[in-house]
DNA sequence: GGAATATATTACTGGCGGTAAGTACTATGA
DNA sequence: TCATAGTACTTACCGCCAGTAATATATTCC
């Protein structure tokens, strides 16, 4: 409700005249394009529309789509910031430790907090919606998916297992993950740990140790 | 170019006039509206219009919005619809089987065909998008996931486990299931049963065979 | 028969994604 | 140095669609 002394296309600090502008170099580039994109999504939320990203940058909606592309682009760059940066921080979390069920729990709990950290991207990002949305939400699940993957069927054949189940697994734990992530951003107050250890509970141990394993039932 | 005799903006049969029609019922109950719902999107895909949907029911538009409500109300009625058709699919395939992992992959398959089955559904659904995505993903997770954690605390129970990691299993657990499932749907062309065996090897005996660590297994 | 009510259609508003048209600065060649 | 081409912006516009207001016709109640 401030501020609407009449039309006010541009942002108010900055206001520029149609034009090239006096300089050589691109006013913004991609990158602080993106930049202004997850400042604006962090402030307006995962629906946030082209027009105020452009404000945000400084600009007009046109140098988005210049500099970046349609409203998916923008979207599949910041899925694979997003995806950069889980893997990132999993990294660091992971440190030094030896393979097992506490790097495990380290790896997911590192994963609760930098999707929390990066909520309203996060949603963004996995809620493109339209008519690809197949395609886009797999993008983004490949991202982490596909390095998992090869992980999983290096294990395998060191085991002497069978390798080909590591898409379906890679793929399984990146939606484990992100659901059970999102349920506890929104509706969980548990701390990140606990949360992380009963989930490495149920991916290392798995559910034979659940059932009767008796009769009945 | 075809057909464009002035605006025609009801479906072609079936014109009607405006003002209230002849006989005593609704032309359209919220039921038939969902019907409609439903084949607008196996028709047009998960970026189907409220005017398609209205136009497939044969009404306009503001029916559907006095019958439903906008467009997140028709989605969370059609997530539940989905919801309700996986757990009865996962109860037929589950049938007399005892609990194990040869019921677990009954399940297992079962959702990946009924989700394949309605897959233009499941991504209308799961696509809203817009502000208060976190709300609506989790309402249609938690469709599927309040019984499972039921079931999941009551064993845990029975074999004198903490019954407290039953919530973040069966978010985890659906996660899980949708995202393989799109990926299944999508980009893999291996049969249901097999990517099902495979997901239950990961959820019946979990990932502690595969480190390489150790002897450990 | 006429007022009140119920049930539909048509008509409109607002906003947004995406693009075309217009404007001002820079670079290049005579 | 000046004209011409090219570049990098802005404004203006189009089309589509969600959601709602205004209107038209049928039924019900007295």
């Amino acid at each position: 409700m401030e501020s609407d002394d009449r039309v006010e296309p541009m942002t108010d600090r900055a206001r520029r005249r149609p034009g090239r502008p006096a300089g050589r170099e691109h006013v913004v580039d991609r990158e602080r394009v993106l930049d202004a994109a997850e400042r604006a999504i962090a402030q307006y939320g995962a629906g946030v529309s082209i027009e105020a990203i452009a404000r945000e940058a400084g600009v007009t909606k046109p140098i988005v789509y210049a500099r970046v592309g349609k409203r998916t682009e923008v979207s599949d760059a910041l899925a694979q910031r997003l995806a950069d940066r889980l893997m990132e921080a999993a990294a660091v979390a992971i440190g030094t430790r030896r393979a097992g069920r506490t790097q495990l729990a380290a790896m997911i709990r590192s994963n609760l907090e930098t999707l929390a950290a990066h909520r309203e991207l996060f949603l963004f990002v996995s809620g493109g919606a339209s008519e690809e949305m197949p395609q886009r939400t797999l993008f983004l699940a490949s991202q982490s998916a596909k390095p998992m993957a090869d992980q999983i069927a290096v294990w395998r054949k060191a085991a002497g297992l069978d390798p080909s189940v590591a898409m379906a697994w890679a793929y399984g734990l990146v939606g484990l993950l992100n659901m059970a992530s999102l349920w506890w951003i929104n509706e969980s107050d548990l701390p990140a740990e606990r949360v992380a250890e009963q989930l490495a509970d149920l991916l290392w141990s798995g559910l034979a140790g659940i059932t009767p394993a008796r009769p009945a039932q």
